[in-house]
DNA sequence: CTGTTAGCGCTTTCAC
DNA sequence: GTGAAAGCGCTAACAG
C-alpha cells in the first residue's frame, strides 16, 4: 500500500504539501502543484491510512453498537432492521459501526473495555430499560452516546424513540371506529418503560371515547407467544358477553400467541375477535389472517440518532435532545367490525 | 485518558519498560520493576490505546462484514443471527466486527474503500452466489477473507457452508419414512448455488428410495411467499391423484406461501399435505401448524469461520480450507402421514 | 506557496 | 535489565 511519502516522492513535493491537498487546504497550495499531486495520487492509487489519521486526530470514526444476546429461537425483528439502517446512516456521516456483544446480565465490562482501549468514539444504545445500567454508566463516564428508547425521566441524555403512545392510541381509535367497545390489552410488566407508553396510548383512547376498561381487560405478561396465549385464555374464562371483541397486543409476538389461542377456542380472528400487534415483524404479513400492526419508523429513527450523535461528538454544549418519531398503522386482515351481537352486548 | 508516558513517569521507568511488561516480554524486565509498573497501571487506570497499537502493528483487528440490503418487509432470518454470533466468535479471537452496507447491485466500491483505507484486516462474506463478484474481487486483490457459502467450484477460497444437500436429503427421507411417495419440491432458480444443493438432496433421497420425480414435481421460483403460493397452485391443477402429498420447500418463506395457499385450497397442512421449510426462521415455530424445518447450525458456522480467518491472517500458506456443517431437522406439526387414499394413489 | 519538523501512542531495535 | 531513539502514517504549526 502506498503511503503519503510515496506520493510526495513521486510528485516531487513534500509530504506536507500532499497532506494539504488531501485535506483541502487549498489556500496553502498552488493550483498547479495541487493538480500534480492529485494526478500522482490517482496514478499510484493512494488512499490515506485511516488508522494513522485516527491516531493523529485522536478519534476512530467508529460507533459501538451492542447486539442483544437473544435466545436462539427468538429474534427481535425491530433491532435486526435497526442495525442495518444504523450502519447505513452512520456511513453517510463518515462513520462505521462496530458491533459487539455482551452477556445480557452484565453489559458494562464490554462498554468499559471499548472506552478504555479507545476503540470507539461513541455508542448507540437500543433496547433501553428503566434504570438502564448502561445509561447510568455512560452518563457517569461522561462518554458520548445516544439512545434508541427512553429510560428514567430524570436522567438527561440524548434519545430518539418511537411515539408508541400515539401509535397505540391511533390503533385503539381505529378499533373503536370499527365499532368495538370491549377492547382489551395484552401488556408488558409494569417495569417496562416502552410497555407502559403503549398501555397509556390504549388507555387514552378508551378514556377519550368513554369506553370502560375493567381491570381484567389489562393482562400483563412477558414478551412471548405464550404470554399472548395465556392472556386470551383468561379472557375466554369471562362470561361470554364480557369477552373483548378486540385486543391490542403490546407486540407482534404476543399478538401471534393471541391469534393461535383464539384458533384453539374456535374463534376466527378478524371476525370474532380483532387483534393488533406492534413492530411489523417480517413474517406478520404472511400470517393467516395477516396481522394489523404498528410499524416503527426504523429508517427515520436511525437517521435521527446519527444526526444527534454528530451534535454530541461536535461537543457543542447543547442540552440533551429528544425526539419522538411517529408510527404507522399497517391495516391488515386481523381486524374487522365486531359481530353485530357482540358489538351490542357491551352497551 | 492516561498514556504509556504517564505510566512511565509515575512508575519512574522508561516507556520502553512499560511496553515490555504490557507485552509480556518478561525476560526484559525484573520481577520487581514489573510489579511496580503493574501496580501503577492499575492505580492510574491505564489501558493501551488500540489505534496507536494498530498503527504500529499495521493492522486493525477489525473484520468487515456487509449487511445485505433487504427490502423493508423482508428479512433474512439466518443472517440476522449470523451477525450476532459472528461478532461473538470474533471477540473471542480478539477481533471486532465492523458492519457496513452497500447497494445490492454494486457491492465492490464499499469493499474497495475499506481495503484502501486499511480499515479492516479481513472480510467475512455471506449470501454468496454463483460468480459472486465479491469473491472474484477479493481473490484478485489478494485480500484476506472467508466465506459463509460456496460459489464457483473452480475458485479456490476458504469457505464454511451448511451441508444443505445432506439436510434436505434427511428431510426427504423423513417424509418417505412417514409413508409419502408423491413428494414435490419448490426450488430456487437454477443459478442459485445453495438452491441447487438443496435440490440435489431431495433428488438423492427420491432416487435412493426409487420414487419417481416427474418434471412438474420440481417448480422453481424466487425466494418469496408468492413463489410458494404459485407452486402449490400449479400442483393443484394436476389431476387430483397426482397431487403431491408432501412438499419440500427450499426456504421457510416459500414454505409459508405453500401453507397459505394450501389453506385457500381447503387443504389441511400436516394432514392433507405435509410441508417442510429451510432455515428455522424465528416465527416458524408459531405458525399454525408449526413448520417442520431444517435448522442451520449458525453458531458452529461462525466459530468455524473465525478459526479459518485466524489461519488466513496468520498467513500460513495452507491451501484454502472447506468445511461442511451438518444441519438439524426440526420436526414440528406441518408434516404427518399421508391420508390412506392419497398414500396409495401414487403406487 | 512550500518544506521542515514535532508529535499522536505505541513497539522494538540497539546501546549501555 | 533498562532506556534512548527510531519510526508506523499522518496532520499542522512554524519558518522561510
Amino acid at each position: 500500500m502506498p503511503t503519503i511519502k510515496d506520493v510526495a516522492r513521486e510528485a516531487g513535493v513534500s509530504i506536507a504539501t500532499v497532506s494539504y491537498v488531501l485535506n483541502n487546504k487549498d489556500a496553502f497550495v498552488s493550483a498547479e502543484t495541487r493538480r500534480q499531486v492529485l494526478e500522482t495520487i490517482e496514478r499510484i492509487g493512494y488512499t490515506p491510512n485511516s488508522t494513522a489519521r485516527n491516531l493523529k486526530a485522536n478519534r476512530t470514526r467508529l460507533i459501538g453498537y451492542a447486539w442483544h444476546e437473544v435466545p436462539y429461537n427468538q429474534v427481535n425483528p425491530v433491532l435486526d432492521r435497526f442495525t442495518y439502517y444504523l450502519a447505513h446512516a452512520a456511513e453517510a456521516a463518515g462513520y462505521h459501526v462496530l458491533t459487539f456483544t455482551h452477556p445480557v446480565t452484565d453489559p458494562l465490562p464490554a462498554y468499559q473495555e471499548l472506552i478504555n482501549t479507545q476503540r470507539v468514539d461513541a455508542f448507540v444504545l437500543a433496547g433501553t430499560t428503566a434504570d438502564d445500567p448502561r445509561i447510568r454508566f455512560l452518563l457517569d463516564e461522561n462518554f458520548p452516546f445516544v439512545s434508541f428508547g427512553r429510560s428514567n425521566p430524570d436522567w438527561d441524555f440524548h434519545w430518539v424513540d418511537t411515539d408508541a403512545l400515539e401509535g397505540v392510541y391511533e390503533a385503539t381509535q381505529y378499533l373503536i371506529r370499527l365499532g368495538h367497545t370491549r377492547i382489551a390489552m395484552a401488556a408488558w410488566p409494569e417495569q417496562s418503560v416502552s410497555g407502559n407508553f403503549r398501555l397509556a396510548g390504549y388507555l387514552k383512547a378508551m378514556q377519550q371515547a368513554g369506553l370502560p376498561v375493567p381491570p381484567h381487560y389489562i393482562i400483563r405478561g412477558e414478551h412471548s407467544e405464550q404470554a399472548g396465549r395465556e392472556a386470551l385464555a383468561q379472557w375466554c374464562q369471562l362470561p361470554r358477553r364480557q369477552w373483548p371483541t378486540a385486543i391490542i397486543a403490546v407486540s407482534d409476538l404476543v399478538a401471534i400467541g393471541i391469534m393461535n389461542e383464539a384458533e384453539r377456542h374456535g374463534l376466527v380472528v378478524g371476525r370474532d375477535v380483532s387483534v393488533t400487534g406492534f413492530d411489523d415483524a417480517p413474517m406478520t404479513q404472511y400470517l393467516r389472517p395477516a396481522l394489523t400492526t404498528i410499524q416503527q419508523p426504523i429508517v427515520d429513527i436511525t437517521q435521527a440518532l446519527i444526526e444527534m450523535l454528530e451534535i454530541v461528538l461536535r461537543k457543542e454544549d447543547t442540552s440533551p435532545q429528544h425526539l419522538l418519531v411517529p408510527t404507522r398503522l399497517i391495516q391488515r386482515a386481523s381486524c374487522g367490525r365486531p359481530a353485530p351481537s357482540a358489538g351490542q352486548a357491551g352497551r
